[in-house]
DNA sequence: TAAAAATACTCCATAGGTATTTTAT
DNA sequence: ATAAAATACCTATGGAGTATTTTTA
């Protein structure tokens, strides 16, 4: 059967016109050369060198033969090469879904790096429910998703790892009315509009838990957006309140409510079981080590006018 | 070293889901199988088959590299097929030059033997004078050359072979006044058009041998072309008399020039001398010995009145 | 006669087979 | 408990080396 070292000995053959120089730059004596290419006519059931005298001489066949040969090695070399460059990180594929919170943190980043630092990756970000994307996570349409794991269902097939805690709070602005008092009623919030995310059912039950029905978001929220940037723009530039996670938004300063909000999302990489990883999610689990940090928790106001 | 084997043992495995049916397959045991596709992970230097339990399932570098595979898998296919169609005489490439009396004889059914029965071969035809086709033929630019070997510088890196003669005639129509006369001189000629293709300086010299210095083509010929069907065709609607291979025109009748004409055509297959010859000359061969065979010389018109 | 390719032979690396163990469902 | 893949071990084929002969320029 056809084989990749004969065509590379034909091409030798070619390039150099003579058996033993052939069988030099193949590394190899010029007697086991000289049988590969008469293996190689006898599959082919065609001679494709003259030998004539000293030199050594293409068929027309032969030429025909040597062409293809080319790229057929061609391709094989770009094979190698390709895996090579993935094998040391050079090149890579990621492929991975994010949930919205993990959206607000991680996909301007994750763009960024890949923008600025991984110029060969070939990089593919989804957004949406975690439902839809763990689904296309288990067709093996996706390397890995990120989202809240409190809306992901637990399953034996899906591996959960890097997981990053991150606080919720209400957010304004540093000038906003009530930004200086010292504790706050939900009800205190209801004279200014509220912003957020798309929020889980899990964090609409926490919130009517802890506030009561009139703070569960279809009642209480005004503002509705995906894109996490405009939401902070508007809190900034507005008496609008913020509902989302803490670090989202540095610049906005954090409302101290009785009783405390205390909603932690818990972010985390899943990846289905049992599948090797690409090298390329060691990027992404170090991106989420680095944006995923929360803000410390504010110190209480009695403590700083002490 | 990379190795169609290996591939083509990875595209079983991802067609078949399985390393026991992969091997079943490609006609291997299953350890066997299983050892090919460790090294080909080993030589790539990461993992293709994610090992679930029973099933066997390709990463997402192990996708990549299956589709490559099968490109390469393909290619080799095709190359192996080609050269077995070749082998076969279903497929072939002939690059043939031919002189202008060998066109005469054999261009046509040459190509209409290509275009009726050798569909899928590829027939390149040359023409041109000797000198050039056989330069053509050295440079590997044909595989060979019909000439009149009367034109050919004899070589030692040429081999001649298929030589068939043919003789020369002056030929009219039937019905043409010097048709019943029977003997002539070339002087009786003088009065008629005289035509031909283009003639070699040898055979410039054996007219004017034979039939003095007016009988030289330069003095003598009023019409020259190379297309010998044009030729005939003047030749049997007007008076002109045509100097051409005597069986190139069938349908014309030959002159009985005192002394005879005796120019004798031998027209041979010149290829180069130690190399292997494409199959595809046999049918050339064939088609000279079909076509070149002379007319039978006239009898005597004394003998017929006999 | 000298340079290059082909042949004869010998050897060993490795691909493949058999038997068995390990693993995951 | 069972089916599948991995491992261990052994064998044999064929690719490669050395020595030699054949060829042709």
């Amino acid at each position: 059967m056809l084989t990749l070292v004969q065509l590379r000995h034909l091409v030798a053959l070619a390039d150099s016109g003579s058996f033993s120089r052939a069988a030099q730059k193949v590394h190899l004596t010029q007697p086991a050369l000289s049988r590969s290419i008469q293996a190689l006519e006898g599959q082919l059931g065609m001679p494709l060198v003259d030998r004539v005298g000293r030199r050594a001489e293409l068929t027309p066949m032969g030429h025909e033969v040597t062409g293809r040969a080319r790229q057929l090695i061609f391709e094989a070399a770009q094979l190698e090469e390709h895996t090579r460059g993935v094998a040391r990180g050079r090149q890579g594929t990621l492929r991975v879904g994010l949930g919205s919170g993990p959206a607000v943190m991680l996909m301007t980043p994750l763009l960024l790096e890949a923008a600025q630092h991984r110029p060969q990756w070939r990089v593919e970000v989804a957004r949406g429910a975690t439902e839809l994307l763990v689904q296309r996570l288990r067709a093996r349409g996706l390397d890995a998703v990120v989202v809240d794991l409190r809306s992901l269902e637990p399953a034996p097939d899906l591996t959960v790892s890097s997981v990053h805690q991150m606080r919720g709070a209400f957010l304004v602005r540093p000038r906003h009315p009530l930004a200086r008092r010292p504790a706050l009623a939900f009800a205190d919030l209801a004279a200014f509009p509220m912003a957020s995310i798309p929020l889980s059912a899990e964090v609409a039950r926490l919130l009517v838990e802890r506030y009561g029905p009139l703070a569960h978001p279809q009642q209480a929220l005004n503002i509705r957006c995906e894109d996490i940037a405009s939401l902070v723009d508007v809190a900034l530039h507005s008496d609008a309140v913020l509902l989302s996670i803490r670090a989202s938004a540095p610049s906005l300063v954090e409302l101290p409510l009785q009783p405390a909000l205390d909603i932690v999302a818990r972010l985390g990489l899943v990846t289905l079981a049992r599948r090797t990883e690409p090298a390329t999610l060691d990027i992404l689990r170090e991106l989420m080590s680095q944006r995923l940090v929360d803000l410390p928790l504010p110190k209480p106001r009695a403590a700083r006018r002490a």
